[in-house]
DNA sequence: ACTGAATAACAATTCAAA
DNA sequence: TTTGAATTGTTATTCAGT
């Protein structure tokens, strides 16, 4: 049960903005898990969850998993300002030109940041594709990409 | 007042283990900064700081940062063991040998792991330097790299 | 071993003040 | 705008039961 259960809560946590453990507890009873909140706060502890401030100044839990991939998509932002020239869709590819020496890291880079639709990246010296799922996909991703880069620093979503 | 005190936050909890808000105001008001833990939960707030749980069972508030660090090594440690074929040192420098092509990756996992002593790397196609700072602490590092690369997938630090 | 009810411990907010 | 005192709200734990 537990298992089930704690796999649930990160399901939960992931699509919706839960704020207080009691939250997450009616949440679950909702799907037919029987908790109260002492269990939740138990399990909270187990699975290392955190209450972290929102950019709106609210609280949510989140996974550390999450979190990570806020800071990848923070550091993906950086490179596209610093390291990347051009970016130019291609079929379902994106080829994106860098700074020279600089694709492998802005490969690794997308990987983390795990962006929708990415299937994965190859990188040259100066040089990376970025496969997309599909040839219709190419056109979200080449506009988020493009909007990270002009972005104020402001909020990144980690789809 | 307040940017320092925020400053000395991220200080302090990066270099002990702070439990509660009412520790955290305390071990504040010994380095001369008068606040109460009210103060203390909002620039938790404003710094999106988290309580998380230690691998004891016990928790420590932290920075998303160190968290991110966390991630890194855990990247970094898949790498070591899937990508990397073997590591020389060398005078201040580690010579890694990679898998065709994934030098620049393995590269960027190591900066992003921060490890102590590694100045910056260069990758080339399948090789990589890693600058460390001095040459007597190349072997530290070496042996940090080599041990991460048998590890158990169990804790990883972040120093 | 896992859980809920009750409670203790802790964190966030309100309100007033500077 | 920032803060502390008091308060309210939330979370962790204890203790008992299964």
């Amino acid at each position: 049960m537990k298992q089930r259960r704690q796999a649930k809560i990160k399901a939960i946590i992931e699509s919706e903005i839960i704020e207080t453990q009691d939250e997450l507890a009616a949440a679950l009873r909702a799907r037919d898990f029987d908790v109260t909140q002492a269990t939740v706060s138990r399990d909270i502890r187990e699975m290392k969850l955190v209450k972290m401030a929102t950019a709106e100044g609210r609280y949510r839990y989140a996974t550390p998993e999450s979190q990570g991939l806020n800071l990848a998509a923070h550091r993906l932002q950086g490179l596209l300002r610093d390291m990347v020239i051009s970016l130019f869709p291609s079929e379902n590819l994106i080829l994106i030109k860098t700074l020279p020496g600089a694709a492998g890291v802005v490969a690794a880079a997308i990987d983390q940041a795990k962006l929708k639709d990415v299937m994965g990246t190859v990188a040259g010296h100066d040089t990376l594709l970025a496969v997309i799922k599909t040839k219709t996909a190419v056109a979200a991703v080449l506009t988020k990409l493009e909007n990270m880069r002009e972005m104020n620093d402001a909020e990144q979503k980690a789809e």
